[in-house]
RNA sequence: GGCGCAGUAGUUCAGCUGGUUAGAAUGCCAGCCUGUCACGCUGGAGGUCGAGGGUUCGAGCCCCUUCUGCGUCGCCA
């Protein structure tokens, strides 16, 4: 039996109240949290996002509000009025402890089943069930503080852009399909039976057209879609803080996002960055951090010694060489008293990015190593000596092409870091990486892919070899990485009609499917085009590096899982036959002769 | 698509070499209890061991298949 809060109305929120608060009268709604009845008292804890408050019923209260506070259970919605009154037995481990609110009115509002988990930040249930009952684990504290902080962000990130003169601007959900980039979320046109709208993987393109509408200054809160496989910090819809600003070059955009960036550091948890942030070259974080977004919390770097290795009569390192390759190496501080087995599941992590294996000397007097036997003494301390390590260290040596080198010992870098627990929770390095290659050679396509994006402006000083010496062109391109994690990215943009087509056809278009897919843009350039940039800041991951979210999950609201579904509302789920015909798509339903194994599209 | 981890009361987990009626904690229900706050005490209910098949006298445990979730490689301009 529900109860009408008519006539009842809230004057405080639960757990703003105080010492300070004590004899005031107070209206408060919220969940039962806790009920402990004593027999004579019953102590209720009421919550609402703001924390807790004690009720207290005693046996001076009616008897009608005895016999109410008797069939509170958790989670019951209660609306209750009282008095603020100083606690004979304070709680100091909680923040409203020294009050609690002697209960003159009390109305159930509505009742509760016995939830499937605890609504408690330290709720370890499987993840499954708690997005299935999303709207429950949304009750928690932890996850209620994830919301706020990522609305404070999206509030910050209005602010500051709305004072350095943007406008936010919408761009579509419906748009078109570009085949170059990730897969697209499709939808089927009613009226153009046959043909496909596409959900946006960013508003790239329209935020380009504001500029050369005049828009100089643009942002927006943007959601973006992307139909690929999920990851822990990767969910197919997510959302981008996205800008972009007219008569401008890299320095510009670069130094608007570190304001940005900074003011959400001070806002949300008042650390302060030191700017103008480090700038690192693409090729020396490769180099150095074998990544494109470099951890700089922590040292361990990547040391070349492929002249070293040159004279080892090692095949492993040898082949490496002759074929074009290097041999670099990675210091593990204290790494000697690994056992084999750790050891081992440091070649494992450089086996999954490709390396053939990993090689290892602990330097010591008596040496151990994986490769002894091609080693003389001298060749151990002289490496040891080369890569400044000591009897107590691992040095890690991985030989292989530049890219398999530097992606196998960067994860190795950060695997080892994590074990021995040089990285600090509270630590925030951030950096830009710069000069990202503008092509990069796709084996399965047999051609050169953007790296960036299509639209991306190559360096000046590489204008001229783009067509002898594609492989070395460097972009205009930037990417602010925090932590080791990529934060956002963007560049100046090509504004040159000529130059775009120079570098569509680089890509391996035609002039005509060029014209096809980015008309629209190519005739929009014939119209007086501003220098442009921008870049887009992933808002779900900035949130979930500032609360130390494992996971981009919980900093989302209602996320998917990994095979993009939801759990809670089963979606995607088929739909009524009447919807496909209007759409006039196929309805296929599995017959004696044909029989899908998949049971999607299947209704009756 | 590949690799790895997990799935046993509502929940979190234990369950030995395959062997009696599958346990614990917590939650839930009932009774008692006037200062609790992880309240306490007494009692009780609660299990398709993810699903299907196989081996065996006997399977939570072994084998095969499959489903679900997580991590990851590929993928993510």
């Amino acid at each position: 039996m529900s109860e009408s809060i008519l006539g009842m109305k809230r004057t405080d929120m639960c757990g703003v109240l105080r010492e300070g608060d004590v004899g005031k009268s107070v209206t408060l709604m919220g969940w039962c949290h806790k009920c402990r009845d004593l027999g004579g008292l019953t102590f209720i804890t009421l919550r609402d996002r703001t924390g807790e408050v004690q009720l207290v019923v005693t046996p001076e209260s009616s008897e009608e509000i005895r016999n109410k506070a008797a069939r509170i259970r958790s989670e019951y919605v209660l609306a209750v009025s009282g008095k603020v009154e100083l606690r004979s037995a304070p709680n100091d481990n909680m923040p409203t402890g020294k009050i609690e609110v002697a209960v003159e009115d009390l109305r159930i509002v509505s009742e509760s089943e016995t939830p499937p988990f605890y609504i408690e930040d330290e709720n370890t249930a499987n993840e499954s069930l708690r997005l299935k009952y999303r709207y429950l684990d949304l009750r928690r504290p932890v996850m209620q503080n994830n919301m706020i902080l990522r609305h404070k962000i999206a509030k910050s990130a209005r602010d500051y852009f709305d004072q350095e003169g943007f406008l936010e601007i919408e761009t579509p959900m419906l748009g078109k399909s570009t085949p170059e980039g990730a897969r697209d979320y499709l939808v089927p046109s009613r009226v153009k039976q046959g043909s496909y709208f596409a959900l946006p993987q960013s508003p790239q393109l329209y935020k380009q057209l504001l500029m050369l509408s005049g828009y100089d200054r643009y942002m927006q809160i943007a959601k973006c879609f992307r139909d690929e496989d999920l990851r822990a910090d990767r969910q197919p819809e997510f959302t981008q803080v996205d800008l972009e600003m007219s008569f401008v070059d890299c320095d510009d955009v670069m130094g608007i996002t570190e304001g940005f960036v900074s003011k959400v550091f001070k806002d949300v948890l008042d650390v302060n960055v030191e700017l103008p942030l480090r700038r690192i070259t693409w090729q020396e974080a490769m180099d150095r951090y074998g990544s494109d977004k470099p951890d700089l919390r922590f040292g361990m770097e990547l040391q070349d010694i492929s002249s070293w290795a040159s004279n080892i009569d090692f095949v492993v390192f040898k082949g490496a060489l002759e074929a074009g390759g290097m041999v670099k190496a990675v210091v593990v501080p204290g790494g000697a008293s690994f056992s084999r087995k750790e050891i081992d599941a440091l070649g494992e992590v450089c086996k999954t990015y490709k390396a053939k294996g990993m090689a290892w000397v602990v330097p010591s007097s008596e040496p151990r190593g994986s490769f002894l036997k091609f080693l003389k003494p001298e060749d151990i301390s002289s490496l040891a000596a080369l890569v400044g390590a000591g009897e107590q260290d691992l040095i890690c040596i991985v030989a292989d092409k530049f890219k398999v080198v530097a992606d196998s010992l960067g994860q190795l870098r950060i695997a080892a870091a994590n074990k021995l627990g040089l990285i600090k929770k509270d630590d925030f390095k951030l950096c830009w990486v710069t000069e990202f290659p503008m092509f990069e050679y796709s084996e399965e396509e047999g051609r050169y892919m953007a790296m960036h994006h299509p639209f991306t402006c190559p360096m000046d000083e590489d204008l001229d070899h783009l067509e002898s010496n594609q492989g070395k062109v460097r972009s205009k391109a930037y990417d602010i990485v925090l932590n080791g994690c990529e934060l956002g990215g963007g560049s100046i943009r090509i504004h040159d009609r000529d130059l775009q087509m120079r570098i569509f056809k680089l890509l391996g278009f035609t002039e005509e499917a060029a014209q096809e897919q980015f008309g629209f843009l190519l005739d929009a350039f014939k119209f007086g085009v501003p220098p442009h940039g921008g870049l887009a800041i992933g808002l779900d991951r900035f949130v979930m590096l500032l609360t130390g979210a494992g996971s981009i999950r919980e900093v989302i609201a209602f996320p998917k899982v990994q095979n993009s579904s939801d759990l809670m509302t089963d979606a995607p789920a088929p739909v009524a036959p009447k919807q496909l015909e209007e759409l006039a798509i196929m309805n296929v339903v599995p017959t004696e002769d044909y029989c899908d194994d998949s049971d999607n599209l299947v209704m009756d």
